[in-house]
DNA sequence: ACGTATAGTGACCGTTTGGATACTAATGGA
DNA sequence: TCCATTAGTATCCAAACGGTCACTATACGT
């Protein structure tokens, strides 16, 4: 099952292919938050610091041209702009709630380690 | 819950760190294939069509040396070397299943979505 | 005697990526 | 009146990354 791995239309093993789309330095913190709720731009830039706003918008771009969250532009002043899951954004949770999980315990690990020391 | 993202020691979300270890153009995809069992450098590279030796080889050496995967060099002629999940890697298993069947799922749609038109 | 397989390494290159900085518009608050 | 806030965009830069090509050693099969 594990070593099913088959050329489909485009010859990419399907662990390639989903990792292409959250490829970027801060896709998967940006869909992390959005798990939650509906956000405006600068509250997700608010929830990642060392983010630039260039670099963010272009994340939250890409993430939108590949359907995974929706953009809404509300037309006043200032701006508002808000982000949230798509339906196919919304099928990554079990993955995005996998990844802080493992994280998390992965760094615990480490406390664990620097403090055996 | 999936509001909280709390800097530790870093300041990264673990959602951040997670993926900073599986980042790589072809990590995913090479502990896809450990999932499995224990291979040698070139059963891993005839796996993955398009990846050159001297990528492979390095992005295998940042997965040991991250201590995802156990590299096991035998004094052989022609050399042999054995890849392997560590106990650390073997527990990303249930996040690399998650990544294929969502790409799975994902080429279905796509498929779909084409046969449709 | 020759070619093949193994698991690499070294030198180099081009694109992509992330990031720093400065700029925009119109509104509301002090 | 002045400044902050909003969600960007424009320009430019440096580093990282993937990739190409050539090269290595030794044993085995023909």
């Amino acid at each position: 099952m594990t070593d099913d791995c088959p050329p489909t239309t485009d010859g990419k093993c399907p662990v390639e292919t989903a990792l292409e789309l959250i490829d970027g330095k801060w896709k998967g913190v940006a869909l992390f938050h959005l798990l939650d709720k509906t956000l405006r731009f600068n509250e997700i830039r608010r929830r990642i610091p060392n983010v630039t706003q260039r670099v963010l918008t272009r994340q939250l771009r890409e993430l939108e041209q590949d359907g995974l969250i929706i953009r809404t532009v509300y037309a006043e002043v200032p701006p508002r702009v808000e982000y949230r899951l798509s339906p196919l954004g919304e099928t990554l949770r079990p993955i995005i709630v996998a990844l802080w999980n493992w994280g998390t315990a992965y760094k615990a690990r480490q406390i664990e380690e620097s403090e055996a020391a």
